[in-house]
Parts: C-alpha cells; sequence; structure tokens
RNA sequence: GGCCUCGUGGGAGAGUGGUUAUCCAUCGGAUUGCAAAUCCGCGUACACCAGUUCGAUUCUGGUCGAGGCCUCCA
C-alpha cells in the first residue's frame, strides 16, 4: 500500500519509498532525563508510536528498526543534580525510570533501541576527529566547534541562509567562534562536571553530537526517517544533518524528516513561569493513560494542538462510549478501511476517528486495539473510594425501589452524589430488571 | 529586527475550485416515578480586503490576529 508522508526537508507530501523494505529505520529525538516528562514531550511519543504501529503494519514488524534516545548528558542534568546534592546518574536513573513508567501508560511500544549518550560517548569522539581531518570542524579554546560555512547547503531544512541568521542574532558571539554560526562539538569540563578523556583534553560532547553518533551505530548513515518536535528543527536537526552529512560524505542524513507541532495548554503557551506547566505523570493521576493518547491524536500532528481539560473530558466520553459497545480488549488488532487510509494520508488521525465513529463496533474495536488503545478506562481517583460501601448503598437503594419507596432511593442517590458518585442506570434487556453502574463524577 | 507556521459553525477538528466531513455541546422528541445514562432528530461555518475564475472557504497579493524558531538552549 501507499504511504504519504509530510516532509519537513522538501516541504512537501511524498509518497514514502524506504531504501530497504525489509529494513525501514527512524529515529527520534527522546528526552533529555533531568525531570518529569510533561504533557508536550508526550506528544512526539505519541505520534511517533503510531506510524512506528502503521510501518509495522505495512512492512512487517520484522522490517521496521524505531531508535528513540535517552539524553543523559546535559548541563541541565548537571545543574539539577547540583541543585539536589545527588550524583548526576541519580538523577538521569530515577528520571529515566520515571518516563518509561509514564509513557508505557500512554500505549506506546518500547522502541527497537533506546541508546544513551553516556554509551557512546567514543562514536561521537571518533565522528569529531573525523569532522577535524575532514575540515568541517576545528578546535579551539578548549573547544571544538563545527564550522558551519564549510558546508555548501548549511540550513536547508530550516531554509535559512547563514547571512540571514547572522543578521537575525541577537545572541553575543563567543569570541573563539572563526564564524558567528559555527557550534560546538565538544567542549571542556571542569573538575565537578561529567567529563571524558578525549584527544582535546578531559570534556563533554555539545548537544547535536549525540544523535548523529547514535544515529550512525544503530541506522547506519543514511536512514529512512527521523522524527522529533518542530522546536528541534533549528538548531538541533539542522546540526545533526551538518554533522552527519559532512561526517559521512552523503547527501542526506534520513530522507523523510518530520516534525510534530507545538502544544498549548487552555490556549496559552506552557511554562513554569505561567504557572500551566502540566507533566504526564500529574494527568495521570486524573485520567486514564489511553484518554491522554486518544485526546493527543484528535488533532493532526503537523498543527498546533490546545490541550485543555475539554477536550480531554471529551475523549473520555468518546472512548466510554465506544468501549461501551465493543472493548478492544476482546478484538484481534487490525487496521482495516478508511481508518488505514487516513493514517496512510500523513496520519491524519482527525480523519481517522471520524472513520472510527461510521465503522461497525466490532471493526471499530479492532483498529483501535491496532492504534494502541487496550480498552482500560479505569479511573485513577477510584483508589480514595470505598466500593463496598457504594455497593453497598446502591443494594439499598434497589431495595427502596422494590418497596416503591421513592424518596428513600433518591435520598440514598443524593447522598452517594454529595460524595460526587454519579449513578447510572439502565434495564437488562432481558429481563427488565433495573440495573445500576456508577462512576466518578469528572 | 530576520525566518517560518497557522486563522473553518457555540467548542474541537478534517477537507474541497462548484456537492452532508466527523465529534462534543445546545435545542426538540422517545424512555424514566424524577434524574443520570441510552436512543432518535436538528446545525449550509470557513478572519478581513482586493485579484484570478463562469464560480473561492479552497489559488495569488495585502491587512489584522495567534503561535514557533533565531546557535550551547529545552
Amino acid at each position: 500500500m501507499e504511504l504519504t508522508l509530510y516532509n519537513s526537508l522538501t516541504k512537501s507530501k511524498q509518497v514514502f519509498q524506504p531504501i530497504d523494505p525489509a529494513d525501514v529505520r527512524m529515529y527520534v529525538c527522546g528526552p533529555t532525563v533531568y525531570d518529569f516528562a510533561h504533557i508536550g514531550n508526550a506528544r512526539p511519543i505519541i505520534v511517533f508510536d503510531v506510524l512506528y504501529r502503521l510501518l509495522r503494519h505495512v512492512y512487517g514488524v520484522p522490517h521496521v528498526k524505531y531508535v528513540r534516545n535517552i539524553t543523559d548528558v546535559d548541563d541541565k542534568i548537571n545543574a539539577r543534580a547540583k541543585e539536589e546534592g545527588v550524583s548526576i546518574s541519580d538523577v538521569t536513573e530515577r528520571t529515566t525510570r520515571q518516563f518509561h513508567e509514564d509513557i508505557s501508560a500512554l500505549g506506546v511500544l518500547p522502541p527497537d533501541v533506546e541508546p544513551t549518550c553516556t554509551s557512546h560517548i567514543p562514536q561521537m569522539v571518533e565522528m569529531i576527529e573525523v569532522l577535524i581531518a575532514k575540515g568541517h570542524a576545528y578546535e579551539a579554546d578548549g573547544h571544538v566547534l563545527f564550522n558551519t560555512p564549510s558546508m555548501k547547503d548549511y540550513g536547508e531544512l530550516s531554509r535559512r541562509s547563514l547571512d540571514e541568521m547572522v543578521a537575525g542574532a541577537r545572541v553575543e558571539v563567543a569570541t573563539y567562534k572563526k564564524d558567528p554560526t559555527d557550534f560546538v562539538l565538544w567542549k571542556p569540563s571542569d573538575d565537578e562536571t561529567p567529563g571524558w578523556e578525549s584527544p582535546w583534553g578531559r570534556g563533554r560532547p555539545g548537544w547535536h553530537i549525540e544523535c548523529s553518533a547514535m544515529a550512525r551505530e544503530h541506522l547506519g548513515e543514511v536512514f529512512d526517517i527521523h522524527g522529533g518536535g518542530i522546536d528541534l528543527q533549528f538548531p538541533h536537526h539542522e546540526n545533526e544533518i551538518a554533522q552527519s552529512r559532512c561526517a559521512h560524505d552523503t547527501k542526506v542524513m534520513a530522507n523523510v524528516w518530520m516534525h510534530n507541532g507545538f502544544l498549548q495548554v487552555e490556549g496559552r503557551k506552557m511554562s513554569k513561569s505561567a504557572g500551566n506547566f502540566i507533566t504526564i505523570n500529574e494527568l495521570l493521576q486524573k485520567w486514564p493513560g489511553e484518554v491522554l493518547r486518544f485526546n493527543m491524536l484528535r488533532t493532526q500532528y503537523r498543527q498546533p494542538i490546545d490541550w485543555t481539560e475539554k477536550s480531554v473530558q471529551e475523549s473520555w466520553d468518546v472512548l466510554e462510549s465506544w468501549y461501551g459497545q465493543s472493548s478492544p480488549a476482546e478484538a484481534g488488532p487490525a487496521l482495516t478501511g478508511e481508518v488505514l487510509e487516513a493514517l496512510a494520508d500523513d496520519m491524519n488521525t482527525p480523519r481517522v476517528i471520524a472513520a472510527l465513529h461510521q465503522m461497525e463496533p466490532a471493526e471499530r474495536a479492532s483498529n483501535i486495539a491496532a492504534l494502541g488503545f487496550a480498552g482500560d478506562l479505569g479511573d485513577p481517583r477510584i483508589g480514595s473510594v470505598d466500593d463496598a460501601a457504594v455497593e453497598a448503598a446502591i443494594a439499598l437503594r434497589l431495595e427502596a425501589f422494590g418497596n416503591r419507596d421513592f424518596a428513600e432511593a433518591d435520598r440514598i442517590r443524593d447522598e452517594l452524589t454529595a460524595q460526587g458518585i454519579q449513578l447510572k442506570d439502565s434495564k437488562d434487556p432481558a429481563t427488565g430488571e433495573r440495573l445500576t453502574s456508577w462512576e466518578l463524577k469528572r
């Protein structure tokens, strides 16, 4: 089948043609592990999980390789460790564990490889040496810098010329740079900062070289898809491209570059200072993970998304209604019909959802199962409720019904309502007997 | 200041040079002892101003508005 993807490199939708259909390779920039992942971080995780599932459907599970790194070397991590008075590995290990816990609740498959920076330092050093040998990088004042004018088409991804960048720059240029747009490959570490021995003294890698080195190690010099958030397009991805292409003398690093749009919260940019910073973990205290997953997919991945309480509630309502008709837990996963077509159209997930609404419940259940939904809407807040007491109250209410004592029945219902418990009555279609279920009000 | 993305009905959100997106909410009805839940029915929107066109929400230009990035930063 034909799969169309939007390529940031060409700014157009293109039919996806893998280099080798028996070995389709995708790299996605993973988290820097210094703090809880926020809901904005969850977007690429979920979006590219959907793509991973689609690729596996199209090319076969054994023929797709998905690499998503963990950035465990970063000055933010160093700052956090210092602030807390703990070791750097304390911070990175704890945060990595938390990250895995949080995203597994979102129904994402683990990537095939999840490399860490700390285990790829030799590969980074080697790549930097190659770049120096080829005249693309130089040592200055203990740093190694990539010389951007040494690459003819630097800036192709973000479509800016070096002149534009210099003209628009607001940042003071370090004096040791040959050119204002040169960027760091390696920087020196003092005794208190993590560092590794290198030909340029004890130091640590710059931000971009990690992804170039890890992608090369696990996917080769040229691979199919590289993904990440739109905020990474420049400078991170631009510089990855520069490093990898210049080190390998290749025309591209990856054939298709994909960027998910930004996330806002209640109509405003999410930031700690604005007080609207939401972590995945916090949301999971209140909502089932698959509601968050569904909510994320209601917007096409390239569009900006406005994350609101109201939209999450709507997502919950939709899933509850679907699961009530046919649960994905009991369905054989399968991508079919219009759902598959919409997915293959640059992952048009809103169109996918519209198609799901039109499907028969059984087929729908199969499709949502294949999209990573398990059918579990267990309310994470339910632990705070004494459900035996609730069941007992419901039994008393049904007894009151039996006696036609509506005043007593309503009194019990009002009491439960006051506790935030919503009753739902239905009839057994066979016997006509009254059945009562309950849930916590949102 | 430079580069870029976006602006669809009450809300969310696809799409299209001329034809019902879809979902949620509202409203009306059925059902219910009363509610909730459930079921049925109802919505001709596409920021503004020009231009191209037989015809534009869909193409081009401009205006206004929202948002992102601008090299060590998350």
